[in-house]
RNA sequence: UGGGGCAUGGUGUAACGGUAGCACAACUGACUCUGGAUCAGUUAGUCCAGGUUCGAAUCCUGGUGCCCCAGCCA
C-alpha cells in the first residue's frame, strides 16, 4: 500500500536521508519489536505505521519481531493476537517474522566471546545488593566484588548457569563497563539473570534470560536493521545499545527516538489498560471503549482511518497529548467515503399520517451514498406508521430549532413533506406518545412541484417494516482530557466516564440491514457511524456506534443552555 | 545537588539564517433532500533575557519549565 506524507520531512526522516546520503547504510530495513504481553493499541499503531511506511518510502523492509526475552509475562496468546492486529491495520512482514528467542543461541555465543574479552563477568551479588552497589543518580556506584573474576571462572560460571546448577536470583552475568558513570544503564548492567520459568517457545531449553539491553540491539544486528526506532524513554539506554554492538564488532543499526503517543480521554499504558479490564471497567480487551486496535475495530474503525491518523499526527521528541477529535476526524473522513447509509431510529416516536391509506406500502428510492455514485440506490418502505427520532419533534420549538413541531411542515427523507397537525399526549406523564400529520402526496419523492421549501429533513424508518436492534453509544472512557493527571489521593480510575456506555435497546432499523454480519458499516443517515457487533444474533442486531456525525444543531442547543443558565 | 532529552496558535506538526505554513478544534458565511458532506473565510503561535547578523523560530550565552533514568521489566 502506498500512502502519501504530506508536509516537511520529520526528524527521522532526515536522519536516514543524512545516512543514505553520507554512505552509513545502503538501504532501509526497521522492524516493529512488541513485547507479547499485551494487546496491541493505538500508540503502538504509531510505530507500526512509522516503521512500515518508512521502509516503504526508502524501498526497504520492516520486520516484525516478538521480544520475547521475559518468559514470566509472555505468551503465544499475544503473538497471535499481536499478529493478527498488524495484518489488521494494513501491513505485511512477508517471511520476516521472528522472535528475540531465535537468537538465544547466538546471544549466549556473544555473551562467552564478551567473557573472553574480560568485558562480562558472573556477578553473585543479590537483586538487593546490586541495587545497593548501584549508587544513586547523584553518587557513584561501587564495584562488584566479583567484578575481577579470572575468563576461565566466568566462563566455568556462565556455563554452569546456563546448566540450571544455580537457584534463580543467585547469579547474573553482567558488563563490566564504569560504576561510576553518571548514566546508571552504564554501571555494569545486567545481561543475564537466571530464571527457572518455561519459556512459551524455548519451553526449558533454557533457564538464563537475556535483559532487554542484551539481546535487543544484537537481535537488531543480526537482522540487518539499519534504523531501530523506539521510544523516547530508551534515549538513556542508546549509550549501552552502541556499546555492546561496538565490542562485538558487528553490523550497528542506529537507534532513534521518537515520543510515544498521548491521547486525550484515554489512557495508554498497558498495566492501566489491563486494570481496567481486570477489574471490570470494561468488558474486555475489545471493548469499543478501548484504545487498542481490537477495541477500536470492534467500535468500527477502519485501518485506514488509524492510519491516515498516524500520518497526521507526525513524529517528533517533544511529550505531546494529541486531540481525540483528531482521531474522530479521520475516521469520519473515511466512513463518509464509504460507508453505506441508511435509515435508523434511536430514540423512536410514532409518527402517524393521518390522511395516508392503512394497507398502502409504497417503496422509494434511496441513495446508498451522496459520495459514491457508484454505490446505487435501494428500495425504502414507506407506511401510514412510522418512527421518527424523539429528538425531531419539540411541542415548543427553541428558537432556532427546524425540526417538527406543532403545524410545522418537513419533509421525510426520499419520501413525502408531512405537516405536524395533531399531538397525542400520555394522560399521566404529558409526555408526546405519538405526532399526527398529513401528508402532500404531490411531494413523493421528496421534492415540492410548487417549490415550496422546507427548513429539516428528518429521517424515519416504517413501523410495520422496521427491524429492531440494540444501539451502543460510547462517550470518552474519562471525564477528563489529562486522567493520568490525578488529583492528591486519587487515582485515574476516579475520573471513569460513569456514562461513557449507554445502551439503546429499542430501535428501529430500516429492514435492508436485515442479516448483516458482524464489523459491517453504516452511516445512520442524521446520526452518525455505526458498526454490527459480534454479539449480534439472528433475532436481534446489535451496533456500535463509531463516530457521531458533525452535530451543529448539538452546538447551537449548547450555547442557548448556557445562555440560559449564565 | 548527576546524566540524558524536549520547548512554535487551544491541540498536533512544518519552516534548517530570508514573507512563520499545514491539519484538527473554535468561530463566520455560502450551498445542501443528512443541521452530514463540500466550499470560502476569521481568530490564534516561535518559553524568557541578552548577544551575533542587514536579517534569528533557526546560530551563541545565560535562565525558566516539562519529560526520562537508581528492575535480575521492556
Amino acid at each position: 500500500m502506498s500512502e502519501h506524507i504530506s508536509g516537511g520531512k520529520n526528524f527521522i526522516q532526515q536522519i536516514i536521508e543524512q545516512d543514505l546520503a553520507q554512505g552509513r547504510f545502503q538501504g532501509v530495513h526497521t522492524r516493529f519489536p512488541p513485547e507479547p504481553n499485551g494487546y496491541l493499541h493505538i500508540g503502538h499503531a504509531k510505530a507500526i505505521v512509522l516503521n512500515f511506511s518508512l521502509a516503504q518510502q526508502y524501498g526497504g523492509k520492516c520486520n516484525l519481531r516478538m521480544d520475547d526475552t521475559n518468559p514470566l509475562t509472555e505468551s503465544t496468546e499475544y503473538v497471535e493476537a499481536i499478529k493478527e492486529d498488524v495484518r489488521w491495520l494494513g501491513y505485511d512482514w512477508e517471511d520476516r517474522f521472528y522472535y528475540a528467542s531465535d537468537y538465544f543461541e547466538q546471544l549466549y555465543q556473544w555473551a562467552v566471546e564478551l567473557i573472553k574479552k574480560g568485558k562480562a563477568y558472573v556477578c553473585d551479588l543479590s537483586p538487593e545488593e546490586i541495587r545497593q552497589y548501584r549508587g544513586t543518580l547523584t553518587t557513584p556506584g561501587r564495584e562488584s566484588p566479583w567484578r575481577n573474576r579470572s575468563v576461565e571462572e566466568n566462563l566455568e560460571l556462565f556455563e554452569r548457569m546456563r546448566r540450571g546448577e544455580f537457584p534463580e536470583g543467585s547469579r547474573t552475568l553482567r558488563a563490566k563497563i564504569d560504576m561510576a558513570h553518571p548514566n546508571l544503564n552504564m554501571r555494569d548492567p545486567v545481561m543475564y539473570r537466571i530464571l527457572h520459568a518455561p519459556h512459551h517457545r524455548t519451553g526449558t531449553k533454557w533457564c538464563i534470560y537475556p535483559t532487554y539491553d542484551w539481546a535487543h540491539g544484537q537481535c537488531d544486528s543480526i537482522e540487518g536493521i539499519t534504523h531501530s526506532i523506539c521510544t523516547l524513554e530508551f534515549e538513556n539506554h542508546r549509550p549501552l545499545y552502541d556499546w555492546f554492538l561496538d565490542q562485538l564488532g558487528v553490523h550497528h543499526p542506529r537507534q532513534i527516538e521518537f515520543a510515544r503517543l498521548n491521547l486525550t480521554y484515554t489512557v495508554m499504558s498497558k498495566r492501566k489498560l489491563l486494570q481496567l479490564v481486570q477489574e471490570g471497567h470494561v468488558r474486555g480487551w475489545d471493548d469499543p471503549r478501548m484504545p487498542t486496535l481490537r477495541g477500536l475495530r470492534r467500535r468500527g474503525y477502519t485501518p485506514e482511518a488509524i492510519r491516515n491518523f498516524c500520518h497526521t499526527i507526525g513524529v517528533a521528541k517533544f511529550n505531546s497529548t494529541v486531540d481525540l477529535a483528531l482521531l474522530e476526524h479521520c475516521v469520519r473522513e473515511h466512513l463518509n467515503k464509504v460507508a453505506p447509509r441508511v435509515m435508523a431510529v434511536l430514540r423512536p416516536l410514532k409518527l402517524v399520517i393521518v390522511n395516508y391509506p392503512e394497507d398502502k406500502v409504497e417503496y422509494l428510492e434511496a441513495i446508498n451514498n451522496p459520495e459514491d455514485p457508484q454505490a446505487g440506490t435501494r428500495p425504502v418502505p414507506f407506511c401510514r406508521e412510522l418512527y421518527i427520532e424523539q429528538d425531531d419533534f419539540r411541542l415548543e420549538p427553541p428558537p432556532k430549532y427546524y425540526r417538527l413541531a406543532p403545524g410545522r411542515e418537513v419533509r421525510l427523507r426520499y419520501a413525502y413533506f408531512v405537516k405536524c397537525v395533531e399531538v397525542v399526549r400520555d394522560p399521566a406523564t404529558d409526555q408526546v406518545v405519538e405526532v399526527r400529520c398529513t401528508y402532500d402526496p404531490n411531494t413523493r419523492g421528496g421534492a415540492a412541484p410548487d417549490g415550496r421549501k422546507v427548513k429539516a429533513t428528518l429521517h424515519w424508518v416504517s413501523a410495520r417494516h422496521a427491524i429492531r436492534a440494540q444501539v451502543r453509544l460510547y462517550n470518552h472512557l474519562f471525564t477528563k482530557p489529562d486522567p493520568e493527571n490525578v488529583e492528591e489521593g486519587k487515582t485515574f480510575l476516579d475520573y471513569l466516564n460513569p456514562n461513557s456506555l449507554e445502551v439503546l435497546p429499542e430501535c428501529f432499523i430500516e429492514p435492508s440491514v436485515q442479516g448483516a454480519q458482524p464489523g459491517t458499516r453504516y452511516q445512520f443517515e442524521r446520526l452518525g457511524y455505526f458498526c454490527v457487533d459480534p454479539d449480534s444474533t439472528p433475532e436481534k442486531l446489535v451496533f456500535n456506534r463509531t463516530v457521531s456525525l458533525k452535530d451543529t444543531w448539538a452546538k447551537v442547543q449548547k450555547r442557548l443552555q448556557q445562555q440560559s443558565a449564565g
